[in-house]
Formats: structure tokens, sequence, C-alpha cells
DNA sequence: ATCAAAATCACCCGAAAGTATGAGGGGAAA
DNA sequence: TTTCCCCTCATACTTTCGGGTGATTTTGAT
């Protein structure tokens, strides 16, 4: 209760002592400068400038930091080709069959054969024998021909 | 010029008159209060604490405001499709020659080694060397590789 | 249950692709 | 002049690809 009492005005508490310690000490100060003259401006001065730092000091502990929000702006560049849409109809007209598809996107990723057989958990016959049919349904002789003719018929995107 | 320079000063010298005044003022109360028990405890106590208000309006004043900065992302459609645009930086930087770049560009119309070599007018071997040369700067394996980072790069349609 | 299509797999073989190594010529820059 | 880069070409070899042939299993429709 107490401590946190404390904790909260701690800032506060921490003024106040100081205050009450600085001018005991400037009251034994003044019994030393009275004979001096001038003495009192100079006093009161060095009171101003150190009451000052005291103040400014407590506003950067009590005072909220202003925040200024600034906004940037950042463009993103987003390729506008939009969802790839599947041409059934050319696979209707084609005859391909889903596997053949499967092999053919992954064979336009730049998979090898033997990777395409890893990838479908099946044997790299099996995928050669798919190519073959791809190929043959395509009319085309090797797969950068496939690829390319499967990408002009919207079969990949 | 020494307009400006108020300006930029603007608060340490309002606080430097203020100050000015205020002992002007305090001079001239201390006068009339120095019949009165206990006067100076009392004047230098209001000095402590006009001043420390001073002190806080002038940290105030001066803090700078933290900046946060709020990056919103503007999304920027763009139709890559139309006229395919050759990317010149990505050329200069995988340091592509003119040769391996037309036979990247047959490569990836579907023609074969050989055939490249009867549209460039050169043996077998040298597309061959190219492709390998092309290859290398591509970090790829194989032709469909080749192609597929090729058109992420846009070096080819 | 039957049948056709699709999927899976194997093997053989030649073609094509890709690697490694080496050589020579021309042009530009230091 | 020397060096570097690009282009061209050759040879030998390895790996991957693709065609051909054939078989079995699975799946979906009737």
């Amino acid at each position: 209760m107490t401590f946190k009492f404390f904790v909260k005005y701690r800032s506060i508490i921490l003024y106040g002592v100081s205050m009450a310690i600085l001018l005991f000490l400037l009251r034994w100060l003044e019994l030393r400068l009275v004979i001096i003259d001038h003495a009192f401006e100079i006093y009161v001065g060095v009171i101003a400038l150190i009451f000052t730092a005291l103040g400014v000091w407590l506003a950067l502990k009590l005072a909220k930091p202003k925040i200024r929000t600034v906004v940037v702006e950042k463009e993103v560049f987003i390729d506008q080709r939009p969802d790839f849409q599947l041409n059934d109809v050319i696979m209707n007209e084609l005859n391909l069959s889903r596997r053949e598809l499967e092999v053919l996107q992954l064979m336009s990723e730049g998979l090898s054969n033997q990777e395409i057989a890893d990838r479908l958990f099946v044997s790299l016959n099996t995928v050669k024998t798919h190519s073959s049919n791809l190929f043959e349904k395509l009319e085309v002789g090797r797969r950068t021909q496939a690829v390319e003719k499967a990408r002009k018929l919207s079969l990949i995107p």
C-alpha cells in the first residue's frame, strides 16, 4: 500500500525531498555569502537555474512522450495475373487424364522424370508411360514442346 | 536572418526574458516582505516553484516528438502480360551473353539442340557449349528448369 | 458380373541432353 | 604485348529421355 504509493509518486516525492535539501543548502550558503556584494542576485539566479533543471527533469519523467505518426506508403507490385484457370474445354478435347496433367505440371516446374516419380510415389516407368501418352495427345516430341504448348492452351499456369 | 534566429530559439529566449522579469518582480517582492518573519524561506520557495514550472514548460516545448513510422502497403496491380520487356538488370546481373540468350529463347520454344544449331547456323557442339554456360549462370541442371527460371526472371516471354 | 479406361510396372534400345576437357580465333581493354 | 571474354568446334563419356512392347491391377460405369 505505502510501497505502491511511493512507486506511483516517486518522482514527485523525490522532487520534494530534493527541494527541501536544496533549500537547506542554499540557506547555509546564504549565511556564508551574505557579506559579498550582489550575493543576493547570484543566490536567486542559482536557485532559478537549479529548479528549472529540476523542472525539466520532472517533465521528462512525467510527460508522456509525444508520438507523431508518420504514414509511409509503400508500393507493392502484384502481378495482376489472375488466378490461373485450367482450360477444361481443352482438357476434354484432348482427353487428358488427371495423372497426365499432374505429370505435365511437375514437368513444367522443371522436374526430371525420376523426381516426378518420387513426388507422385510411382515408378520411373510409370512417369515415362504417362509422358509418352501426354506427348501423343499434345502431338509433341519432347517435354519442352509439351510445356510450351500446354502453356499456350492454358493447361498450366 | 534575425527573424529566423528568433523563431529557432523562441522558447529559450522567452524563458530568458521571463526569468529576468520574474527576478525583477521577486526583488520587488523581497523589499516588501523583508519585515515578515521567515520571509526568506517563503521567498525562495516561491522562486523554486515558479522556476520549476518554467522548466516543465520548457521541457515540453523542446522535447522532440517521437516519430513512429507506419508503413502502409499499397497494392499496385500491374499487368505483366502486354508487351514482354526483357529484364536488362537480370541480364547484366547474370552476365548473360547475347548468344546464350538466343539459345535460351529457342530452347523455350521447344527446339532441340540440333534444331537450334540449324537455326543459328552453328554446330551442335556450339549449342551444347552455350547451353552448359547458360545452365551454370542460371544455376539449373536441365533445360526445363532453365526455361522456367528464365520466365520468372523475365528473360523470355 | 462384365467391360473399358486408367494407372501401374517392367524391359530393351536408340536418341538426345548434358558433362568434362581441350583447342583456336577475334576483339577489346589494360 | 598480354590478358580476358565470347564464340566456335571437336571428342569422349555419362545420364536422361522417349519409343516400343507387353503385362497386371485398379477404377468406374453399365
